[in-house]
DNA sequence: TAAAAATACTCCATAGGTATTTTAT
DNA sequence: ATAAAATACCTATGGAGTATTTTTA
């Protein structure tokens, strides 16, 4: 048995005229009848009671019929579903942030996901340095990274989106809150809450930010993350330097000024060069007008 | 696309192997080969990523695989289902029965088919006389009736199941309800409890039992059915008389009595000659060692 | 008698076979 | 070096076409 019989008997059973049928079908009537036939001797069931003047469809037929029209509807859906995974418009798609990232960028960047390919589902893997992303990415666990670059070891490509300057966080009631603008050497004496870990990018930024403007940073606490460092912050137990993006965690107690002499931090849309699979490539250009490239593309190797 | 394209994806997609699938398949390997570049052309998507060492099945071949998948089950279910109508074993039979049959013959009818032929769905349409049962039955509405000969009309097999003498039904404090046999010829000044209706078989056997015994009943009453027959028998307004298989309809203060001197009932499965439908040929097959034959078997025109 | 399905017969497209090559580990 | 998929090529089955017959309403 193969599909034609199943195509050809659902068309004769739905028009209960083997003619007309094979006239829909683009084949000669005789092909139909023998399918047909072909068809009933396998299931040794007769699924048409036909004279030369009329065509019924047998109970076996009209149960046949049913479970052809779900076959055939299944096929269908197989052939638009694989289509649709092929050209990247379905499918899950992982997509890791780094800690302010989350906050900042996830919101616009689901919005524009669910509306342009509404049957992607995207997952998400917040808080996740640049260097765990590339791993992830290279492994295969993320298909997209949100990251500041630059990236760690071969095989990723990124492109930068955001070109974000540090900004200073500092308790309301503090001495530069009142100021509009603040210059890293006004930090000198400050006790510092700073990202701990080795690995992060805004931490390195930071240090060389201060060292840049002479001195060595009073590393006074650390904090796993922006929205823990933040609330150090507003506890009074230092001041932060922070990516710009930590505004759109406004805490109470936080408040946020300019920092001039201060480094700049990228943010970028990292994927797996290797494997470019249709659905992060689609992705990716989906996210094209979102998230306009910041500079021309740079690749690392 | 055919079936043979999903068959051969899906058994190379479960073995991640082309040759170990071709033996499963009993075709040589190139066949595989060929059948499932075909199948990716059609689809426009790559569904197994191979070389010549490994065999993977992509995102899109993962999707496919299960919709073939679907698709295999769905076409195996239709074969089987229509095979099964085609030998009368799945389906649904409509059974009319006359008044007393529901009570005495439904319970045991129901029981052998639930227990014979499990698929097959039993509807049941009870207190149908026997001209009205002939029509349904010609018409298609029934495929079996049980039913008290003679039929009416033409096109009707039947086969009589049981020969059933009529019995007394009196109150319990009926002068006649000590006798252990009662003479027809003893009810001649009873007031009677008859069956309503032109074409009841029950009703004209009674009558005709009452001219055997030279006289003409006092028809005091008449019921629509056994039920309310007996019931008016509980409350004193007259004997009735009635099949025997009436007896498994026991209510209080009505007792039975045989009858001597009274015409028989017959009690038949019915069919349409013309519609020897799969399902009701195997249906009465079953039925017919736990409703044997009670006289060789009849035909009417 | 006329419409429509079945049958008879022919042809070529293609499914599938064998032999061989290519490729990745 | 070798297992395994791809390629090349060939054969024959059978799907589908045309012409015709059969059937029944």
């Amino acid at each position: 048995m193969e599909l034609r019989h199943l195509r050809y008997f659902a068309t004769v059973a739905e028009t209960c005229h083997f003619g007309r049928a094979a006239d829909r079908l683009h084949v000669a009537q005789p092909a139909l009848s023998h399918a047909i036939r072909q068809l009933e001797d396998e299931l040794g069931v007769a699924l048409l009671a036909r004279t030369t003047r009329q065509v019924r469809v047998t109970p076996a037929g009209e149960f046949f019929l049913a479970e052809a029209q779900r076959v055939l509807a299944a096929v269908d859906a197989g052939v638009r579903g694989a289509r649709r995974i092929g050209e990247g418009q379905l499918g899950l798609v992982r997509v890791g942030f780094t800690g302010t990232a989350a906050f900042s960028h996830l919101p616009r960047l689901a919005r524009a996901l669910t509306q342009r390919l509404p049957r992607v589902e995207l997952e998400v893997r917040a808080d996740l340095l640049t260097a765990e992303q590339c791993d992830r990415l290279r492994g295969g666990l993320l298909g997209i990274g949100v990251l500041r670059p630059p990236v760690t070891g071969a095989g990723i490509d990124y492109r930068v989106i955001e070109v974000e300057p540090l900004v200073l966080a500092v308790p309301a009631d503090h001495r530069l809150a009142g100021e509009p603008v603040v210059a890293m050497t006004d930090l000198r004496t400050e006790p510092f809450v700073t990202y701990e870990g080795r690995d992060s990018v805004v931490r390195e930024a930071v240090l060389r930010s201060c060292r840049d403007a002479g001195f060595t940073p009073d590393r006074r606490h650390e904090a796993p993350g922006t929205a823990a460092l933040l609330a150090l912050v507003a506890g009074g137990l230092g001041v932060g330097v922070v990516p710009a993006s930590a505004r759109s965690l406004p805490l109470a107690g936080v408040v946020f000024r300019d920092l001039a002499g201060a480094a700049t931090v990228e943010l970028a849309l990292a994927w797996h060069r290797e494997t470019p699979s249709p659905l992060v490539t689609t992705v990716l250009a989906a996210l094209e007008d979102v998230f306009p490239s910041a500079r021309p593309p740079a690749a690392v190797t």
